[in-house]
DNA sequence: TTAATCCTTATAGTTAACTCTAAGGCAAGA
DNA sequence: TCTTGCCTTAGAGTTAACTATAAGGATTAA
């Protein structure tokens, strides 16, 4: 079976040798195998498990927290309740970032439309004008 | 014209007056006024400006850079130009971090499906057997 | 064999964005 | 008047998540 070094698994995930290690160092990876010499020998199950962590940190999940997923997953079946409320709470607060996003959008929009219009017009003084005339709401 | 106390302004944005401070010691509020004993009196269009920024922030954009979009603004039309780049490329970063949270989602959904199959069958061990008689692609 | 290039551990430093403390000024209500 | 509760400044402390350094061991390529 293919195992990949540190640094061919940093490579593989976009992250550097020096966060696999401090992932390690912090419990997220328990699961990963080491050579006779020590080395840590990353199997293609790992690197998925780590593409899984990746995922909750772009969540906007704390290291912290997601070791309490990696503790209940080797807890065993026991634990399945826990982790797929977890990925339910995951899933509402990724649905609040769209909604986030979508707001913020909204924001920029309006502000490259303002920025279209004072250069079509060569001034900002337009959006002033503009005002004056028709109150805004 | 109503003005609001730092505090206040805080409330109506959701921050505290520390960071309020902090943001005008970072160059950020170079547009506040004060009254004559030095107190920050926040205007309506100071109160607007910062939910500006605080879109801006939301995008991921560090505070020193939302300092070069103030002092832009600082500079009047001629900075018209630099503005409006500078909303163009946020909009695009906004792009693609929804992309980049779509993909959060299909991971998470992938996994919230998992264990609903892991629970009814009351063991995550389904999800092996099945792999086996179907390997994956 | 010798240098390069990996790897290890332990520990220190960095960065951003706050977050708070200390010391003190001012103004309104009891 | 005096206490409460704002406000100010300067500067120190906190936190998360890296990021790097030091000291040294193992493996590979010339």
């Amino acid at each position: 079976m293919k195992t990949y070094s540190i640094s061919q698994a940093a490579k593989e995930l976009n992250l550097t040798a020096y966060t696999l290690r401090y992932y390690d160092k912090e419990g997220l990876l328990p699961f990963v195998d080491r050579s006779e010499s020590g080395t840590r020998q990353f199997k293609e199950k790992d690197i998925d498990a780590l593409r899984i962590i990746e995922c909750l940190k772009s969540t906007g999940m704390p290291i912290k927290e997601i070791k309490h997923f990696i503790d209940w997953c080797a807890e065993g079946d026991s634990s399945l309740q826990q982790r797929y409320n977890m990925f339910l709470e995951r899933k509402a607060c990724v649905e609040a970032q769209m909604e986030e996003l979508k707001k913020t959008m909204e924001m920029i929009d309006h502000k490259c439309h303002y920025y279209e219009t004072a250069l079509e017009a060569g001034t900002e003084k337009i959006h002033q004008e503009v005002k004056m005339e028709f109150p805004e709401y």
